[in-house]
DNA sequence: TAGTGTGTGCAACGGAAGTGCATTAATTTG
DNA sequence: CAAATTAATGCACTTCCGTTGCACACACTA
C-alpha cells in the first residue's frame, strides 16, 4: 500500500494541495482496482459530505490524477489515471469493461482504443468505448 | 417521405400496434437523420404528454425497432435502427458520433465497431464506441 | 494579528428517468 | 350490439444524480 507521504508526493506532483480529504479519496482510489461512483467514495466516507468527495474528485479529473468513465449506466465513475497519462486521444484513452452482473467497471489499460477513420471533415477530440457483458470474475464462479 | 400507410407496415412488422402517437413519432424519427432524445420529441409534440413519449419510445427500442444511444452527454438519445438490424453485436453495432459544437449525435452507420480481443474469461454482449469532436458540418461553417 | 484565499459542509435546485394510478381508446367475446 | 377485457394515454409524483450558492472554518501571507 502506499503511505501518507506517498500520496502527498502523488498530489504535488499534479499540483494539487492535500488536504485530508484528498489523501483518504486518494488512497481510496488507488485500492479500488475497478472504476467508481461517486455515490460508491459517499457509502465509504460517512463522515464526509457528498459535495466535498464531488469536488475532490473533480479536482482530481482536472488535475490530470483521475480520469472520469462514461460506463453507459448513467453513473459517472472515477479512476485513477496510468503513469504519465495525459488522457491524449491517440496514445492514453483505453476500453472500459462494465459487468452486467457485479456492476462493476474496469479499466483495460492495454487495450487502447483501435485507430479510426472518421469520415471527410469530423475531428475527432475525445473517444469512449465500453464493452458490457460478464467480466472474468463473475465468469469463473 | 412516407405516408401513414408505409408507417403503419414499418410498425406492424415489429409487432407494434400502430396508434396515432406512434405513427407520428416514428415519423418524426425517420425525417430526423440525428440521434434524437426524449425531450427532443417532447418538444415536438407540445400536446402530447412526456410520459407517453416515454413509452412509445421505449416500446420502438424494445421492439427493435430503434437503438438506445449513449453517447456521454447523460441524455439518452434514440435513433431508428438501420433495414434488418437486430442490435447484434459482430454485425450491427455501428459508431456514434456527438459533435460538441451543434450538440447532436449521428449514427456512423458504415463505421462498424472494429473486433476487440477481450482477456481471458471476459464475455462481451455489447459494445458501445462513441466519438467526440466537431462534426462535418460544423467544421465546414 | 489581520486579511485573503481555499477547502469543507449544509441546503437546495434542476434535469432526466421512471412508477402508480385513473381515464380513455381499442379489441375481443358473449 | 353490448359487455368485458386488454392496451394506451395522461397526470401526479418520486427518486436519483449532478451541480451550485452560501456560510463557516482553516491555512497561509503580509
Amino acid at each position: 500500500m502506499f503511505n501518507m507521504i506517498e500520496l502527498e508526493q502523488i498530489l504535488k506532483k499534479n499540483n494539487v494541495k492535500p488536504t485530508a480529504m484528498r489523501l483518504l479519496v486518494l488512497q481510496f482510489l488507488l485500492n479500488k482496482k475497478s472504476a467508481i461512483s461517486l455515490t460508491d467514495v459517499e457509502e465509504y466516507f460517512v463522515k464526509s459530505d457528498r459535495t466535498t468527495l464531488y469536488r475532490t474528485l473533480k479536482t482530481f479529473v482536472e488535475s490530470e490524477l483521475a480520469h472520469k468513465i462514461d460506463d453507459g449506466t448513467g453513473i459517472t465513475k472515477y479512476a485513477l489515471c496510468e503513469e504519465n497519462c495525459h488522457c491524449d486521444i491517440d496514445t492514453d484513452l483505453h476500453l472500459h469493461f462494465h459487468c452486467k452482473q457485479c456492476n462493476e467497471t474496469v479499466c483495460l489499460t492495454d487495450h487502447k482504443i483501435p485507430n479510426i477513420n472518421l469520415p471527410k471533415d469530423f475531428i475527432a477530440e475525445d473517444v469512449n468505448l465500453v464493452v458490457k457483458g460478464i467480466c472474468n470474475k463473475c465468469n469463473s464462479n
